[in-house]
DNA sequence: ATAGGTGCAAACTTTTTGCTAAGGG
DNA sequence: CCCTTAGCAAAAAGTTTGCACCTAT
């Protein structure tokens, strides 16, 4: 693999972001300090960072967030304004592990929870 | 909400698919009995259903696919093929609920849990 | 030197919307 | 009868691809 600024630098913002970015997110990010980066580039990169494994892909609610984070963890999920937080629960991870191992025929590598509710703010509407 | 034709012949296939169809599942199957059916009334009529709670929208791997079980459950996933299998675990479901109460600020309704891995035919690649 | 990556534009895919006609409550 | 919905087509949004040039290894 080869390392272009192009990729060098979305790893770089998705390491420092704090959040789930959207591809325009990461193309409007990118390109404060690579003003001439195409979109095409942040969709190509962003989909060979995943198969690499290098990031994730997370998609909630239809739309395509990536994220850094390669620790297991879980996401918090708001069924409002769409705001999504990372949870880390090695306890919930363990047990869902545990579980998995009764799963016939499947062989589980990860697994991750989904929390769907409502945050402080659109709590009181 | 009106009960149309359109609609009804939506959730009757939903509810008889076996497995997470997408939207285009959904065209060409309804499209066997409403042969006149566009796919923009299918488009909004998920939409609709999925809104008014009726149908589940589960997004997985960037594509949208629906299923009209709406007890809670899980989503085993093959990261090779894609296919999508349901797992019901009351337990997870309920030691996750547990896990909930303990995020802060944060009011969850529901869960779900994803697990990644190879299924039986996958595995064998 | 060269395999693989970039930028750009165009092609594709997926989803939403505006409009008129029609059908359910 | 009225308001929501269907169908259609067009627009918008999201993503991939082909190609000529460039660059990391």
């Amino acid at each position: 693999m080869k390392y272009t600024n192009q990729r060098i630098e979305i790893l770089e913002f998705l390491k420092e972001f704090d959040g789930h970015p959207t591809v325009d997110d990461v193309y409007e990010g990118v390109r404060k300090k690579l003003t001439r980066i195409s979109k095409a580039t942040v969709y190509n990169n962003l989909r060979f960072l995943a198969e690499k494994g290098l990031i994730k892909d997370v998609n909630i609610k239809g739309v395509s967030r990536f994220e850094a984070n390669l620790v297991p963890h879980h996401h918090i999920i708001c069924i409002g304004c769409g705001r999504i937080s990372d949870y880390e629960s090695e306890e919930l991870t363990d047990y869902s592990l545990k579980i998995a191992g009764d799963i016939e025929g499947f062989e589980v590598e990860t697994t991750d929870t989904n929390f769907y509710g409502f945050c402080k703010e659109c709590k009181e509407d």
